[in-house]
DNA sequence: GCAATAGTGTCTCTTAGACAGTATGCG
DNA sequence: CGCATACTGTCTAAGAGACACTATTGC
């Protein structure tokens, strides 16, 4: 049989496969707190849970499994582009009751500062990371959120990715604040200026921002950072 | 419509799904060299065609995406136990002439020394990474498998992963010796053994291999590598 | 002894962390 | 001025790389 003729009588129908969707795990900073976006589900099932945001892969719009994240994140927050990034992908018989379900799991980070709240839908909501796991989700959420948070925090350990959480514009001294918080330990405002100062992770943009005391220099994020490596990594094994 | 209700019409064959596969970089280390495992694509599509080992994920016999891994590796090889790491999901309707296709990539990191040759199946070969270039794959294979050893790569940057690509028992110098092969540079070897053994990445067994000059001490990798970090990367940027 | 491979002593350089000290704003 | 926050100077310690050196085998 040619391959021609092969795919003439392949029907894809005739077998038994997976369900695929994206899930996002939507990070941004609130109050200087890691917060996650969730939609309350209006369908079944698991209707009326708290959810993270995702669904199926729409093989009409979505050209790439990226495209079906980006386009979740999208409809979800009203962002075009944001920092995204595949963590892993979570399948078996028993994580929906509709049968075997796959989902690619995503992360974003978005600069809270660039929603238009009246973009949110409604029936979502901010949740502080630190309230995870008193919030019962749909589904495996509960597990596969900490899998993004783990990867996140992994990966703050060795990168900048936690700049793509700040505003264009921000100092030092806010951005390890935000390192401390996804962290959870404390830096040496000399080593932590060191750091990501001779990664030429940020630069300087010439300007100040009065906030009372001392003026602090506004920085933003160089070209360079996802993949810039500090020098030594900020080892966070212990905690 | 209550959840039961819901489960009970719904049928996922109403609905247009991509089809779900497994795809298996499995890489071990021949005469010092880094192989991949190919086979030679005994259906259609791409028929005749070396390819990457991989499958459909089976609803019956999987309970999880893992699983599929696992039974594939077991099937092509026949070993039950070995490394394996997830690396990434690709989808898109272009990639398999038979529609919108998502293959969940992991790969495999084998001691060859446990392979008896004789469960190899036939039409299958291992393949020196070097010459990947220069042999066409089926399907997006020659993409994915890339990836695969990018992320290979970037580990063993900072991790001992390639631990389990040797022998149960190993010298500090032939372990060098593949770091240098996967890496493609040199080390030098007080800084080397320095960094394997004080991350406690490996641990001496007492016996040494006479190989007709001094002999070397043998090792064998401790409990603890898989996510243990050297102390500094192996910085690697530049080649 | 010699060749070859295994493994070490020691110096230098870079960088993280500690911590005290200086700088610059406001009231 | 005092206070708070921003930022730096300087010392110490750890670890990586360079490279010469020693160690242990077979022949």
């Amino acid at each position: 049989m040619s391959e021609e003729e092969y795919l003439k009588n392949y029907n894809i129908h005739d077998y038994d496969i997976p369900l695929s969707t994206v899930d996002m795990a939507i990070f941004s900073l609130i109050e200087g707190e890691l917060n996650i976006l969730l939609v309350r589900r209006k369908q079944q099932p698991c209707k009326g849970m708290w959810a993270l945001p995702g669904g199926f892969i729409d093989l009409a719009l979505d050209k790439t499994v990226d495209d079906a994240a980006q386009r979740k994140l999208q409809e979800k927050t009203g962002l075009k582009s944001a920092y995204l990034e595949q963590v892993e992908t979570i399948g078996s018989p028993s994580r929906d009751p509709r049968g075997w379900a796959l989902t690619v799991l995503y992360f974003a980070l978005i600069d809270i500062t660039k929603i238009n709240d009246n973009e949110l839908e409604e029936n979502t909501k901010w949740l502080s990371v630190r309230d995870l796991d008193q919030t019962k989700l749909a589904f495996d959420h509960n597990l596969i959120v900490h899998k993004a948070l783990d990867r996140l925090r992994a990966k703050a350990c060795y990168t900048a990715l936690p700049i793509e959480l700040m505003p264009s514009e921000f100092t030092l001294s806010e951005l390890q604040a935000v390192f401390s918080t996804i962290l959870n330990r404390e830096f040496q405002a000399k080593s932590f200026r060191q750091r990501v100062l001779s990664a030429k992770m940020v630069e300087e943009t010439g300007k100040s921002k009065i906030s009372g005391k001392r003026p602090a220099k506004l920085y933003r994020s160089t070209e360079i950072d996802r993949d810039t490596y500090f020098s030594r990594p900020l080892l966070d094994k212990g905690s």
